[in-house]
DNA sequence: CACCAATTGGAACGAACGTTCGATATGTTA
DNA sequence: TAACATATCGAACGTTCGTTCCAATTGGTG
């Protein structure tokens, strides 16, 4: 007896190709599940298939190695990120609105994809050779965005003298804030992302006194 | 025979106490030097004692174990933060004041220690049972003295509305800037940090644009 | 049904790790 | 010098890890 005699299904080979597809997303994201956890290290191959569901052998056949792994849950998490951010930024307004914007959506890129974003903020060393190469480029595009509105930012402040060191400085002060979330957001806990994000604008903005 | 007869010079066993203080030194510092370079998993003891001079089962003559290890590294690092930061806290002045000297003083400590800060920073989680409490607890007592700058600062901007939560994510937002510092600070390339805390300390208070 | 490719897992390997043990060396004291 | 605590090390143990091999199973196709 066939197993879709219903007519309207897809027949065959792509409702396998379909279960092999969530396979790979349920592996990326118990791992990164794990990892965020408790780090790359102490998080061993056979932790992720008891969670998964796989024997050990069996996940091989998704992936080369621990460390292609790892670069798969970074390159498409943070690819992701880095798409919508570059689209956000690319959107128009004054720099104070772009800026506002591209910082609400990182909070709430976080929010979702915490687990994996935290792998990808923390386990960037955990690569090596192309691996880290690659995802170090898509960091630097990331910075650079946000360097130049930071940069704007400055400008448009009426201040004098300000060099590209300041700009870099202030930049990876946004980014300590961002990227610091991760170890404390907790969406129980902590208000709506959306509140959050104005908070951090006011703060990067105008201070804690402005 | 006394133990101290010759007037200036120690003689015997206070010698070779020192010298057994200096390797515990010696030892903590290669491990906090390593740990801060490639993590506390990835940091084989055998690579510390290399790193020391000192055989792999030499060095179990100093610590019970690698976590012991670790703890003292944290232990002895943010202690010594902690008490610096409380003394300086508590010297008085304006809001302002207090907390440029805590932020300026954090800075210069990170400039100076930055692998042991960033093994207590990043490292936390790889203790256990009684050593995770006793570092947490030293954490929560610098978050608690600077949440109370921080309410005091917000306190005095005359703002409406201003809540516990808000303070508390204000602090982290500082935390957050301070924190991440230990991941591209680099006394070659940035500037001192008496002027770095300025930065800080000026966006925090100001923004970019005040 | 027979065939083939996609998928899965039991078992084992070699390497690296933290830790322990027993013996040895070192320096101080009496 | 004899006696003793301090300090050091080579060798080994048991465990865990990432990875590989190979046989078995599954599911879709002709």
């Amino acid at each position: 007896m066939p197993r879709e005699a219903s007519p309207e299904r897809t027949p065959g080979p792509v409702r396998r190709r379909e279960r092999t597809e969530e396979n790979m997303e349920r592996l990326l994201s118990a791992a990164a599940d794990l990892m965020a956890r408790q780090g790359y290290d102490k998080t061993s191959i056979r932790d992720v298939g008891r969670e998964a569901g796989f024997s050990l052998a069996g996940m091989y056949y998704y992936f080369r190695s621990k460390e292609e792994l790892l670069y798969r849950i970074q390159d498409r998490t943070f690819g992701l990120l880095l798409a919508q951010q570059e689209r956000l930024a690319a959107d128009g307004g004054t720099p104070e609105e772009r800026f506002r914007r591209l910082v609400c959506s990182h909070l709430s890129y976080l929010s979702t994809h915490r687990d994996e974003l935290k792998v990808c903020t923390f386990e960037l060393e955990s690569l090596k050779g192309e691996y880290y190469a690659k995802i170090e480029k898509l960091r630097r595009r990331y910075f650079k965005l946000m360097a130049q509105l930071v940069g704007d930012l400055l400008g448009a402040s009426g201040r004098t003298g300000v060099d590209a060191r300041d700009i870099r400085h202030s930049t990876l002060f946004v980014f300590g804030m961002l990227n610091w979330a991760l170890m404390w957001f907790d969406p129980r806990r902590d208000s709506p992302t959306g509140e959050l994000g104005e908070k951090m604008v006011g703060m990067v903005l105008d201070g804690l006194r402005g």
